[in-house]
DNA sequence: AGTTGTCAAGCTAGT
DNA sequence: ACTAGCTTGACAACT
């Protein structure tokens, strides 16, 4: 089991380096590219230090990277170093995940959201590709919104998969949400498009089709091929006082504990969605030592 | 130096 | 009709 957090290191201060589209230009791009990819390198070696061989690389790596304001050929100008962090990459056994934001949306109504979505989808394949990374790194989207018709909204997702590109469907996993499309619903859209399923815990909590947590997480898990890796599993869990699906600011001992039973003989990589990033991961590998 | 409004993109539920 | 929330800060313009 390999645990990770998503995209940001606080300790390192490492965030990426964002501007505003009304200031771009190559320079800023390259600029922050530079920095982006040399704050990931950082990470990467910071997290092996410790023992975390999970990673989520931020979506912002490359800003505006498939926003037609962005005419430069990113791709050829930082190839050298994308390899070289892909080497380091699989050289150690590291697992590797993107999650596109909320925008990308293939079972959309509108055909400009769809091509900016695939779009999307593309650059993201960009970036693993130029990594020199395996189908085990993933690109992890939701199923998307449901238009009024949930069953409709899955055909659309399932005819537009068909219809993405090879090295699209050879990275791309759907997750279940917490208000729209539970596992169950993508079990259904898998087994149309053999997408496998990351099981997100704690979105599974919020909404489910009455199944155990043991039960949804080991149908994800047949959902994974051999090359795919192994099920990838997103775990949170719930801050109090605060309306349900909103994430917890620092781990929750107890909730983690009660996981890692429920998980225990399915083989997963973990990625801790919590707020305070490498902190919590850290309380998480004591817990899992303690527990074994 | 510190504060604050706003940021590429969309959907849904809640006010 | 409008906003928060989602993977959520931080850029950039203003005191």
């Amino acid at each position: 089991m390999k645990i990770g957090y998503p995209c940001i290191n606080w300790m390192l201060k490492a965030t990426p380096k964002k501007f505003r589209l009304a200031s771009y230009s190559e320079q800023r791009l390259c600029e922050s590219v530079e920095w982006n990819l040399y704050m990931l390198e950082k990470i990467l070696s910071w997290n092996l230090e410790r023992g975390f061989l999970f990673f989520r690389i931020s979506s912002d790596i490359v800003p505006f990277a498939s926003h037609k304001v962005n005419t430069f050929n990113w791709q050829e100008h930082f190839k050298k170093k994308f390899k070289e962090i892909g080497d380091f990459v699989r050289a150690h056994g590291i697992r590797i995940s993107m999650h596109p934001n909320q925008f990308v949306l293939i079972n959309a109504l509108d055909e400009k959201i769809l091509e900016r979505s695939i779009a999307e989808i593309e650059y993201h394949c960009d970036v693993l590709d130029l990594m020199g990374l395996d189908e085990s790194a993933k690109v992890q989207i939701h199923v998307g919104g449901v238009y009024g018709d949930k069953e409709k909204a899955i055909e659309r997702f399932v005819e537009r998969y068909g219809k993405l590109s090879s090295r699209a469907r050879k990275r791309l996993v759907i997750e279940n949400d917490d208000k729209l499309f539970s596992v169950s619903d993508c079990l259904k859209v898998s087994e149309k498009t053999g997408a496998p399923i990351v099981f997100d815990y704690f979105h599974h909590l919020c909404l489910n089709s009455g199944e155990s947590v043991l039960d949804a997480m080991q149908a994800c898990a047949s959902t994974w091929t051999k090359s795919d890796g192994i099920l990838m599993v997103d775990y949170s869990s719930q801050k109090e006082g605060f309306k349900r699906g909103t994430h917890i600011d620092s781990i929750d001992a107890e909730d983690f504990k009660r996981f890692l039973s429920l998980a225990e003989g399915i083989e997963c990589d973990v990625m801790l969605e919590i707020k305070d990033k490498e902190k919590s991961a850290e309380k998480s590998l004591s817990l899992i030592r303690a527990f074994q």
